[in-house]
DNA sequence: CCATCCACGTTTTTT
DNA sequence: ACGTGGATGG
């Protein structure tokens, strides 16, 4: 491939940012421009025209997702050569370069990686050592505080000079310490220590940077208004010498704040950097022009940003379109009813469109009428699958045969099956290993010498020694997989489970240990050279959106985070309420007005993620932590001006025609044309009228109402007890004998008055 | 040592 | 609403 072909693909700024391989640079990359097939040709650039040698090129992603697509497209763009680019994750990249150098910084090469909810158990530990009252400090708070330190690279020695030396800093600093000795002592780094050490080890050990600098002549870094000061020192610490750093990013998405990222890494990259050259893209070639437009109209809103507009050639397209319901149950209905609509009438498949939400717990209204309406979809995060009990009791035993040091695993497995080992044996064993300097492991298999166990106690832990002492045999001739199901079948997991849960749980959780066999036989047959810690690393450092598979035909539900850099004919982005989106933890914040600038960059994101049509939806009600809340529609819906918005108003000769009056339900699609918001309280409950129950009036068009007894053709006889005005339909609920309540919708339910 | 029940707090977002 | 963790009783 030559410099011709390369280039010709590209518009004159991609063409610019591709050729420009010398000395830092900065491509201002707006949502849809093309930013990583600008990477992406500028790594066969460097290779095919600069004649680089592509050991010498990293290229560092966010995620393994981003980095999976980069290696991909970089495969088929350059071909031979290109599996010796380090195509990878920040964190990928450190433990590959840690596994090398452990030794140096005082752990093994078989170190093992922590999440955080190994680091919640061994601040737990250290607690209830300290006798720390947990009504005053939460564990995960210090751990949080812990890592923001870590971000920025505040070891524990000098953590109170950088957080003050009063008494709770001071607490901080002694857990931190005591923390830090303990992943050590296990042999674990967390996610922030990856970085950490990978930073410490370049800045301890010239030599070792000098390895590393001589070898990426050439960095890349994707996403990079989201990197955290660790990430920037590992970068520039690399680019020092050759100063041939390439960052891409967007200063208008930067949405993980809350983790550390350092949106000043991008704006000031100039400043940092002086000789740097700056490359704008701004021709977006994802969505409408309709769709952009909301875009530019919602982000021109924040201040402390760089100036940049984006533009496309692209069709004018539907506008947006925005949507209010009474409740969130209705919001959920409309979604997955009008999806199931338009892919059944054609032309599109469930693969094109994603639910976009704020949080995570949103995603439960959706799944169940998903579920009801049998449109298949996916749902991306919540609970981490490697997060889950049954995978995580797995992984440990692995772990425990990997790396025998590591207590967090084997004090979680100690006593799983049930072994009758509780936790004032544990604490005794713990005890023991502290006295002698072991691990928990090691003082098990010395257990006839802890004087305070009685016989049968010390059989016991035999029993588990002696089954971990046969699967490290194993382990040297059993590949991951094969482990794997003995392990499930020497503890008798199965039977396990189904003792402790329901049916159908067991069936989920046998479902997910199978799931666990598949990757490794998948991560058997991928890999060159598999071994069991190469296995326990992957699956560390996998997040959920990592699964998202382009195979199967389903909706995407997901949270806003998890859809950046992905991509979708049609979007909704939902609870567009303020307390939701923007939530009220932003609202509430010592300085909102930086923390709703986040959240709108937020939505931004969301409204870039659409190429075809946007449908942002809001509830008038909605159940947050179990109790009702009300909230006014969202800022930045009315940030959107009024007249390049679709909002269900019938207008003269279009829109759907309601049977009843949308009086009826106070605030029902009446947002837009509401009054300006009061942005100093956005508490106010503008709406305090109920829907009157007391009088049951008849609906247009039914031939029963509240109260009435009425015949379904599955569920017998019930009484109505409400009747609801739906997006297309009224939503019947029934209270059936031996049924109980049902929600309907009217159209479909064909329900008779009884006399 | 274990099973069960109740109270509490928890929720942004994720590598 | 839900899960965790503590208290209680077996």
């Amino acid at each position: 491939m030559d410099e011709r072909e390369i280039l010709e693909k590209l518009n004159p700024e991609q063409q610019d940012a591709v050729r420009t391989t010398e000395g830092p640079v900065l491509i201002l990359a707006g949502a849809g421009s093309g930013k990583t097939r600008v990477l992406v040709h500028r790594i066969s650039y460097l290779i095919n025209v600069c004649g680089v040698w592509p050991g010498n090129i990293l290229a560092i992603t966010f995620t393994n997702k981003a980095a999976d697509e980069m290696r991909s497209r970089v495969d088929d763009l350059i071909g031979f050569g290109s599996d010796r680019i380090w195509v990878m994750t920040f964190h990928a990249a450190c433990v590959r370069i840690l596994r090398r150098h452990a030794e140096e910084l005082g752990y093994t090469r078989y170190f093992t990686i922590y999440d955080t909810d190994d680091s919640l158990s061994v601040m737990k530990d250290i607690f209830r050592l300290k006798k720390i009252d947990t009504k005053r400090i939460k564990e995960r708070q210090v751990l949080s505080m812990i890592s923001s330190a870590k971000n920025e690279l505040i070891s524990p020695e000098n953590y109170a000079s950088a957080a003050g030396k009063d008494f709770f800093s001071r607490q901080v600093e002694s857990l931190y310490a005591e923390y830090q000795s303990r992943l050590k002592a296990n042999n674990a780094m967390d996610f922030d220590d990856l970085i950490g050490n990978t930073v410490k080890l370049f800045k301890e050990h010239p030599e070792v940077l000098a390895i590393y600098e001589e070898k990426f002549r050439y960095l890349m870094v994707d996403e990079y208004q989201d990197t955290n000061t660790a990430q920037f020192k590992f970068v520039s610490l690399l680019a020092d010498k050759y100063r041939n750093l390439c960052v891409v990013g967007d200063d208008d998405q930067s949405i993980y704040k809350f983790r550390g990222a350092n949106i000043r890494n991008i704006l000031n990259f100039e400043q940092i950097f002086p000789e740097s050259k700056v490359v704008r893209l701004e021709q977006n070639y994802r969505s409408t022009g309709n769709i952009l437009n909301a875009a530019n109209n919602v982000i021109r809103n924040n201040r402390g940003r760089k100036a940049k507009k984006l533009w496309t050639e692209n069709e004018t397209g539907a506008k947006v379109r925005f949507r209010r319901f009474p409740n969130s149950f209705d919001e959920a209905e409309f979604v997955a009813d009008e999806i199931r609509s338009i892919v059944r009438e054609g032309g599109s498949e469930y693969r094109d469109f994603a639910v976009l939400y704020r949080t995570n717990a949103q995603s439960r209204l959706f799944e169940e009428k998903f579920l009801l309406m049998n449109v298949p979809y996916k749902l991306v995060g919540g609970v981490n699958f490697y997060a889950r009990k049954e995978i995580k009791d797995l992984l440990a035993y692995l772990k425990t045969t990997a790396n025998a040091v590591d207590d967090v695993a084997s004090t979680r497995i100690v006593n799983i099956p049930k072994r009758g080992i509780g936790q004032t044996t544990i604490t005794k064993i713990l005890s023991y290993a502290a006295d002698g300097g072991l691990s928990f492991y090691e003082a098990a298999k010395d257990a006839d010498r802890i004087g305070s166990l009685s016989a049968a106690t010390v059989k016991k832990i035999r029993s588990f020694t002696d089954l971990i002492e046969e699967l490290k045999e194993d382990a040297k001739e059993l590949s991951v997989s094969a482990l794997l199901r003995k392990i499930v079948e020497a503890t008798d997991y199965e039977n396990m489970l189904r003792e402790q849960d329901d049916e159908d749980v067991v069936a989920d959780r046998l479902g997910n240990i199978e799931e666990l066999v598949n990757k490794a036989i998948q991560y058997e047959t991928e890999n060159e050279n598999p071994s069991l810690s190469g296995f326990l690393e992957e699956v560390a450092l996998i997040a959920d959106i990592d699964s998202v598979e382009d195979g199967d035909d389903r909706v995407l539900l997901m949270t806003l985070h998890s859809a950046k850099g992905l991509e979708f004919p049609n979007v909704y982005l939902t609870g567009m309420e303020e307390g939701v989106f923007p939530g009220m933890m932003s609202l509430n914040a010592e300085s909102p007005l930086e923390e709703i600038e986040e959240e709108r960059r937020l939505c931004y994101v969301g409204i870039t993620r659409a190429k075809k049509r946007l449908t942002m939806t809001a509830a008038g009600e909605r159940m947050v932590r179990g109790n009702v809340e009300r909230h006014p529609v969202s800022r930045f819906v009315r940030e959107i001006p009024r007249d390049m918005l679709d909002n269900g108003l019938p207008e003269s000769g279009s829109g759907v025609r309601l049977k009843a009056p949308s009086a009826a339900i106070p605030g029902f699609r009446e947002a837009v044309a509401a009054p300006p918001p009061k942005y100093d309280n956005p508490y106010i409950r503008r709406e305090k009228k109920e829907p009157s129950k007391s009088a049951p009036k008849p609906f247009a068009g039914l031939d029963y109402k509240v109260g009435d007894r009425v015949r379904h053709v599955k569920y017998g006889t019930g009484v109505v007890t409400e009747i609801r005005e739906g997006k297309r339909d009224y939503e019947v609920t029934v209270d059936f004998q031996g049924w109980g309540s049902k929600r309907l919708l009217a159209a479909f339910a064909n329900l008779v008055r009884e006399e």
